[in-house]
DNA sequence: ATATAAAGTCCCGCATATCGGAACGAGATA
DNA sequence: TATCTCGTTCCGATATGCGGGACTTTATAT
């Protein structure tokens, strides 16, 4: 059991600390790392210069980056997900068709994380990048995997992780995210009301199998002063459970 | 200096090389690996359990696959180019308009990556997804990458990779390649007349700043039956000049 | 139900690869 | 030219990765 202590191989655990560290400084020099996690600048150069050998790095004179190659094995994790290719494909035809932001979502390691996002022609600006992970309860997409999953689960989901505050709106109490959660299940889709952030309003449902595995969630996200009444209460609800609905029935005679 | 000798951080290379097997045999057990690497069990067990415990893996049952942590990774990678928004956008526009394949392809270790991927409704299917990686000299994007390179580069691309022959129709030969990418220089575009692909064609260009960075190309692809005439030999390149020249534009004043 | 096999997991002594301090070199600045 | 900074290389000490083997678990067949 490599439960999270300090065991196993700690010098790979010290190569993806740094790889770790150029994602957050978003590129660094050898000093920079060095300083930065604590570790002498000869066993950083050491291992940076492995990491670059092995070709994972971009190098800009004495800053590092990192490489395109992590994309070779993303796309390959990306590509394996057994929803990947029609979910992809409904999430274009919405982002098109509502001229918003679309995402498809699935849940790693107990967090949010998008596998596919599409920005329509309105779409807001955000951060929701390919890859981007969050916290699961504050979102409309994780909201509604959360419902989708069982009660086991969520509880594992939520002892790990908590119900962090992220924005004033954010359901930051245990009890309050499970009735919630309850009310999703009876609805069948999930919203989010600026609980991830201010002014941004989403809905999501659930792509499930024939035997209850959650394989993701696919959500519609826009300003609140334009995601509201019918539109947002009825019409992008409708519009995804039908096509997540659709995904379903051709998972299943496949 | 650490070129490509077994030198660094011996045990980072162990790691890699398990995630490039679990890569290529697309997900495996413990033993497998173990056979296929050369390895002591105990030791692939160790390396697994660590990357496991850092959340870089999907286990089902005792297959391992990587997981969708490199996607974070490599999203990350992804947008940090220069020009990804910029060139993803064009892209989207070029598949919905043409309704075949367009894709932004970047030079990355004298090989070509896919950056970003669309499909229009008529596009054929390939396997060029997001980070597949592959031969420089064999595709339309790959010949106008290094068209757009000094000579230097080029020589050193391939003395590093050769000129390998892919399809019948690949160019095989020096010669004629660095002919060609003079016959691109003087043209501004490249094709590709099914060197990578039996029965695919694609028309490229690059995208290349005012000092003349190359920061990638954007690339048109179908089905041979369909790329031809006027479509094929003025259309698609005017298309393509027209996206990358406004993506140059747009750079230089930003 | 029991036996057998096959694979995953854990343990531990040994060899060695990693670590970090220090010396060296390169490049920039005053 | 002197000085400073930071990347790079070297080398001895020791922590740590390695692999053989034992143990555990699961699946299959008798």
């Amino acid at each position: 059991m490599a439960n999270t202590n300090g065991g196993g191989v700690q010098t790979t655990r010290k190569t993806f600390a740094i790889v770790h560290a150029l994602k957050e400084l978003d590129g660094a020099r050898i000093d920079e790392l060095s300083e930065h996690l604590d570790m002498a600048s000869s066993t950083v150069h050491r291992h940076v210069a492995t990491l670059d050998d092995l070709g994972y790095l971009d190098r800009e004179g004495d800053v590092y980056h990192l490489g395109l190659r992590f994309l070779t094995l993303g796309g390959h994790a990306q590509t394996r997900q057994p929803v990947f290719d029609l979910a992809k494909e409904k999430v274009d035809q919405i982002a098109r068709e509502t001229d918003e932001r679309s995402q498809f979502i699935v849940e790693d390691g107990g967090r949010r994380m998008y596998v596919y996002t599409e920005a329509g022609t309105n779409a807001v600006k955000t951060d929701a990048t390919i890859g981007k992970r969050g916290p699961i309860h504050s979102s409309a997409a994780g909201k509604a995997i959360l419902a989708a999953s069982s009660d086991e689960f969520v509880a594992d989901v939520l002892d790990r992780h908590g119900v962090s505050q992220v924005t004033p709106h954010t359901i930051d109490d245990r009890e309050t995210l499970l009735a919630e959660i309850e009310e999703i299940r009876e609805r069948g889709y999930a919203f989010n009301e600026q609980e991830s952030t201010l002014g941004l309003r989403a809905v999501a449902s659930t792509i499930t199998g024939v035997n209850g595995e959650v394989y993701g969630a696919i959500s519609i996200a826009g300003p609140a002063h334009r995601f509201k009444g019918e539109l947002f209460r009825s019409e992008y609800p409708d519009l995804l459970l039908a096509a997540t609905n659709e995904i379903e029935l051709k998972l299943e005679y496949s």
